[in-house]
DNA sequence: CCGATTTCTTACAAATTTCTTACGAAGGGA
DNA sequence: TCCCTTCGTAAGAAATTTGTAAGAAATCGG
């Protein structure tokens, strides 16, 4: 899994450290600033993926920073801001900002959030440009829909066999080990001896080949892994 | 490319200033009002493409305004509100608008809604224009009038069962997972274990199935999410 | 052809996910 | 205020998936 970094602004250090902790809890860098300068200027040197502001900030504050962000970047911005403030103004303040929480917030809400607007920034972000659909030879693989199909007909695969299969298919041709295989698939390490891969293998086999025994899609390679010719 | 004339209707100038930038940026003409009268006027007398407008106005708020610009016209409105206010209301009171996002919005999400709603408006663009009107197999949502058909039989949807399968069936055919759907409809981060979205989609089942048991619309992906057959 | 290794196959119990129902709280309208 | 509708939670039931284990079959090097 790709590893985060969050840049931090808030002037309160005891805050910045609180986060802190919360979020290299859930794998991600943190980067921290006390007022907004410094964060315009960290976000210059470094890869930043996710900005936390406080709205309240000496010299540049949070909503002034937003501004300044905004005219070159689209980075997600998460606002923060005291409650004793009138929501109401914090809310057309923040426009700019993608998100906004109350301190004091509760640091479950604030991970959730933060990992809500990485999905959003990275799946529909700049980045995509992966095809929905993909075909081999008569199996056709949908990934908006999580559907596949062998000559036109339906074929009703489990989360774990879809997900063993469009692995192996968006790679067509490369061969994958069966260790490779459950740590793509499960996000677990591998222990040697476990049979689990073969008996999914098998059971996506008995719904995309006519002939399981002798497959024309999901092959083996002897003593190496798993294909999908292409 | 043709140059559009967005009019934007909110109370607070921050909110004005802050989508004027945004809209420019994207190369459109921005017309701004403080409150609805001012909006009425200036439709008049602009070329106007698109409306924003924000619900909570002082003298005409959105509602009544969107009210008055439908007597005559059948331009996109988008419609603006705080997230605060119940989104039950939110919804009745929307019939009339095109779309609506809460505040604060994520700035991409909004040029990109603007877009949509210009290019269905002006019927260019190679996107497909988003209909008013969607139907499935006998089961027709209207987005307008905020109403379901069954077989031509008016179903009764509550707000929220009502944006669930608005959201599904805008995106037939695609999965969407608990979590997603939660957070797209609540606009909310989604916590583990919940089962509020399982109950509403057993409630849809009961008013949109004739055998709520084994849906013909409204189905399961197993161990992924819920989905509306294409 | 033999033994060692690797993959296949099957069945079953455990785990996970979804479904279903009921109930109390909250809010709007009479 | 009382009634009605909607909503979210909890808890148990039902359905489906998943991993394990154990033996069979296939492959490979020699």
């Amino acid at each position: 899994m790709q590893k985060y970094n969050v840049l931090v602004a808030d002037d309160e250090p005891e805050i910045r450290d609180a986060i802190e902790i919360y979020l290299k809890n859930e794998n991600m860098n943190v980067f921290k600033a006390s007022h907004g300068l410094e964060a315009l200027d960290i976000l210059e040197k470094e890869d930043i993926h996710l900005i936390i502001l406080d709205v309240m900030m000496p010299g540049l504050d949070g909503i002034q920073t937003t501004f300044k962000i905004r005219e070159s970047r689209n980075i997600p911005i998460l606002m923060l801001s005291a409650k004793s403030e009138d929501t109401d103004k914090i809310l057309g303040l923040t426009v700019g900002a993608d998100d906004y929480l109350c301190k004091p917030f509760n640091p479950l809400e604030l991970t959730a959030r933060v990992k809500s607007q990485l999905r959003r920034y990275t799946h529909l972000g700049p980045y995509k440009a992966t095809e929905d659909e993909i075909e081999v030879r008569g199996l056709v693989l949908n990934k908006r829909s999580k559907t596949v199909f062998v000559d036109q007909e339906e074929v009703r695969l489990t989360a774990t066999e879809y997900r063993i299969l469009e692995l192996l298919i968006e790679h067509r041709g490369r061969v994958f080990s069966i260790e490779e295989i459950y740590e793509k698939v499960w996000k677990e390490p591998y222990f040697n001896g476990e049979n689990t891969v073969a008996v999914h293998v098998r059971r996506i086999r008995e719904k995309i080949e006519i002939n399981p025994r002798e497959p024309k899609y999901l092959k083996v390679v002897w003593g190496i892994g798993y294909k999908i010719e292409k």
